[in-house]
DNA sequence: GTGAAAGCGCTAACAT
DNA sequence: ATGTTAGCGCTTTCAC
């Protein structure tokens, strides 16, 4: 293995030059400077990970605990974890992939030094996991807003707001039978911090624009779709506008939606919660609040690199929604 | 911060006492075991990952190279994700998500011994990695069947059989008018181990079934989908037989298959390569061999595993596929 | 069955 | 602008 010993020799230095030239804390003569990365070069060496956390106490690694559940949205998780893990790797940041089942992971991860900082995905509105973040020296960045942060910070898209704005766009074009078919019963049970916002937003807009409130939520599994979809029908006869939010059900309701010879955008208006790329790659482009999940990714390391340069301002960021109108939507008839 | 000096003074024992209680490397009584426990319990001792990492010459680490690319199939990679980390956890290992894009993210966390052992995703037949991570100490597995392995574990879904045993299926019921709707262009011209053997696997059958070997790559997006399938239906007027491996054009195929008024399997019978939840998930249940992304993933940790425990046997080991009869094939009419 | 102590490779004072 | 060196917290000989 080659040390920063091997280095320094083989430069002609002591190791200390050779570990400031590497950090940059100190300033190195040219000469010097390039003397020891021409050794570094030459050798190959890379720093000893272990050994520099010791010495150091920072690890470079950033904890990024992912909901790797079925029940979740695939491409959305995917999305943040990559804006993640990209931006991490700008600021020469590592990422270690945590499950949230694990019991103690927060701890083990945290107390143990493996990380510098925590980012938590899949935030509940009363999440288990907030106590024992704020009980760690690492700061943590939450992907969702729950009820009380304890001092954490957080970052999301502004789910209360896209509700509204939904909604909104639908009750402008003058709908007045209108529906949302929200996330899996699951996902709302377990009051996960977006569902929760996502639900207040569009009960909040439904009486101020004095429209039924019908809600529905939709497994991920296609009958289910349907059944969520019979069931606002059953509820609301004469639909003419529906807001989706949910990944998996928005094909299969739109399919549905054709057989039954309910035409989008003509019988009924559809606009949907989700990615860009979803939203976009429906046979009919669909109308859509673009959930920005890689961007919200690269603002939760950005936030957490903030913290860990010092700055101990607690924020909470929310993304705000912009509707991209396709051509899913219509006034009705 | 608690160390293993706090707990050794806490139970009145030695810090060796201390590491070898927690490592099980030498025999502890029952009554200092209970102590030493007692003051780590109480304490809220983790040992310092770093610590360890330098004297034991041991992370616990395991590097995971995900695509975390959009040509690829996003349901697929969280599938082996998940099954590396959950499976990694059992071992009491973690996992590093590293990106198939930065240029030496093999050598930074193998030279750095930043991880023990490597998991490569997506393994090209001509692999630029290959080279890197055998040049390193620590072993390495590919998920993924190179052409010229070095000396490395490989472990991998058995596309070329998968696609032999679909296009029999076919063939075997009576179609002779078939076609494969493959995987995305780009997939494909930069040489995917599994989109290499699946084709060669394809054509082999195809000559062996005395049918036409006619193959389609298909993009991501709906359109490129329907493009593919066009272009399928030109060259095959009389289709009655298709398999297709690409999760994202298998639904809208199908709806095109259904708006053009040929009925599943009634009219064309339909073959997937497609994990089972997928297959599942389609309006009419898919006939397909299922990829078992969960289990190759928990199988390259157990390789990985292996070899540290000093195993030197590199193995490459293809996951047999099995086809599941749902009803989207049927014999030709 | 237990302790003492020598490193592991690096960083960051404290030197000059 | 560079060198010397004392740790960082742990594992693992060596010793009893």
């Amino acid at each position: 293995m080659v040390t920063i010993n091997d280095v320094a020799r083989r430069a002609g230095v002591s190791v200390s030059t050779v570990s400031y030239t590497l950090s940059g804390k100190r300033t190195i003569s040219a000469s010097t400077r390039a003397r020891v990365e021409k050794a570094i070069a030459d050798l190959g060496y890379h720093p000893h990970a272990g050994a520099r956390a010791l010495a150091s106490a920072r690890t470079n690694i950033f904890a990024l605990m992912a909901p790797l559940r079925p029940d979740v949205d695939v491409s959305v998780i995917m999305q943040f974890v990559t804006g993640v893990v990209t931006r991490a790797r700008t600021a020469d940041y590592d990422v270690l992939l945590l499950t949230q089942d694990e019991a103690d992971g927060v701890g083990r991860v945290g107390s143990g030094s493996l990380v510098d900082a925590l980012i938590l995905m899949d935030v509940e509105s009363d999440d288990p996991r907030i106590p024992q973040v704020a009980a760690l020296r690492q700061p943590t960045i939450l992907i969702g807003l729950p009820e009380d942060a304890r001092g954490v910070s957080c970052v999301d898209f502004d789910f209360e707001a896209a509700a509204r704005l939904s909604l909104r766009h639908l009750t402008a074009l003058g709908h007045r039978n209108v529906a949302l078919i929200g996330p899996p019963p699951a996902v709302i049970a377990r009051h996960t911090s977006y569902a929760d916002r996502l639900l207040r937003g569009y009960r909040a807009q439904a009486t101020h624009d004095g429209v039924g409130c019908v809600i529905e939520p939709a497994g991920t599994a296609p009958g289910e779709a349907i059944a969520a979809l019979d069931a606002v029908l059953t509820q609301v006869p004469d639909l003419t506008g529906l807001v989706v939010h949910n990944e998996a059900a928005l094909p299969v309701i739109l399919a549905s939606l054709r057989e039954r010879g309910r035409r989008v955008p003509e019988d009924i208006s559809v606009v949907a919660l989700a990615p860009a790329d979803v939203a976009d790659a429906q046979p009919v482009p669909i109308t859509a609040m673009d959930i920005p999940a890689l961007n919200i990714g690269q603002v939760a390391v950005d936030m957490a690199l903030a913290r860990l340069r010092g700055s101990d301002t607690v924020e909470t960021r929310l993304i705000a929604p912009t509707l991209h109108e396709r051509s899913s939507t219509a006034p009705p008839r």
